[in-house]
DNA sequence: CTCCTGATGTCACTTGATGACATCACGATA
DNA sequence: TATCGTGATGTCATCAAGTGACATCAGGAG
């Protein structure tokens, strides 16, 4: 991350990557499926947290009301780090390869999402679009809280950004 | 497309791509970004339509209602080729990098929408909140429509979707 | 007839990524 | 203690994706 805040993405190479953290390049690839994956290692920790909170959700809730508790958990997950998820993501924002392999995470996770609802016998295109939904607002909620200089609370924003998003569908 | 097809997308070079069409492989990245681009060229003509639409809305409409006619609009583009679809669908699904790159061109649409929601004088968070939505009625009707061996109505699909997400939303 | 321009070809080069094989540290076990 | 895996790493060779620099060539404008 360090290099790719100096000298930006594109213009780092492996090789460098390598050296600073005194390896070979090759091993780099041993530990990472490409150069963008470095900043994306962490994700399965996210998944974890929504999926869980999906299961063990009480049984009667609704399927938005098990993807609101997920969200809950994302927020609970990603609040803590503002600074870095500010750095990280000015890294990602400046360069499409990495906005592509962020987005793809993000489907990932919604089809993690989806796969938990339908363990809850939620019906497979409901399951998808709920989850879909969820993951637009866990964008959205993101993408403001980051944006913010200043470290604020994650949870209430992702909760306005639900309301929000269902108000606005209403109409 | 037949190439990706015969031996798969990531087994196919570009040498190859360019040998069959007659040119040199430095021709092809004149013409084409990636190997990737080739799939995604007509992209264009749906954001058009899909940003039309919503400027050409009633000026009463709400911002969903304008989303609902983009939808329909989308429909019409799409809806016409449903064979090509579904070899193009085969083609995207079966590898990951071609994944990305079609979650990022719908991730412009979203972004093409939202702007166009705004020069109607939704307010930001608004805008990108229901554009997010309709790209992702979008892509669900979409799927729905490719995954069905026999060609079917578009339009009727994604209205359906759209009111599945609004109904799931609501509880 | 000449000049300009856009499209293409040629060549050289960098870099990401992978396969094959060697090596090395270290814990398990006879 | 000596030996034998085993996992992590290094080395080497190679391929394929892109890119920059420059040459060429066809066709239209003047």
């Amino acid at each position: 991350m360090d290099l790719y805040v100096e000298r930006g993405f594109e213009q780092t190479t492996v090789a460098e990557i390598a050296q600073r953290a005194g390896v070979t390049a090759r091993t780099f690839f041993r530990h990472y499926a490409d150069k963008r994956e470095v900043l994306f290692a962490g994700s399965a920790d996210l998944r974890n947290a929504l999926t869980q909170a999906i299961a063990g959700a009480p049984a009667t809730a609704s399927p938005m009301r098990a993807v609101a508790l997920a969200l809950d958990a994302a927020a609970a997950v990603l609040g803590r780090r503002h600074a870095f998820s500010r750095r990280r993501q000015g890294i990602i924002d400046a360069n499409p390869e990495l906005r592509e392999r962020e987005l793809i995470k993000m489907d990932t996770l919604a089809a993690a999402m989806a796969g938990a609802l339908r363990d809850r016998d939620v019906p497979g295109p409901a399951a998808t679009l709920a989850a879909e939904a969820g993951i637009v607002v866990l964008r959205v909620a993101f993408e403001r809280w980051v944006s913010t200089p200043h470290p604020t609370d994650l949870t209430p924003l992702m909760r306005e950004t639900l309301t929000d998003l269902t108000a606005i569908l209403d109409r």
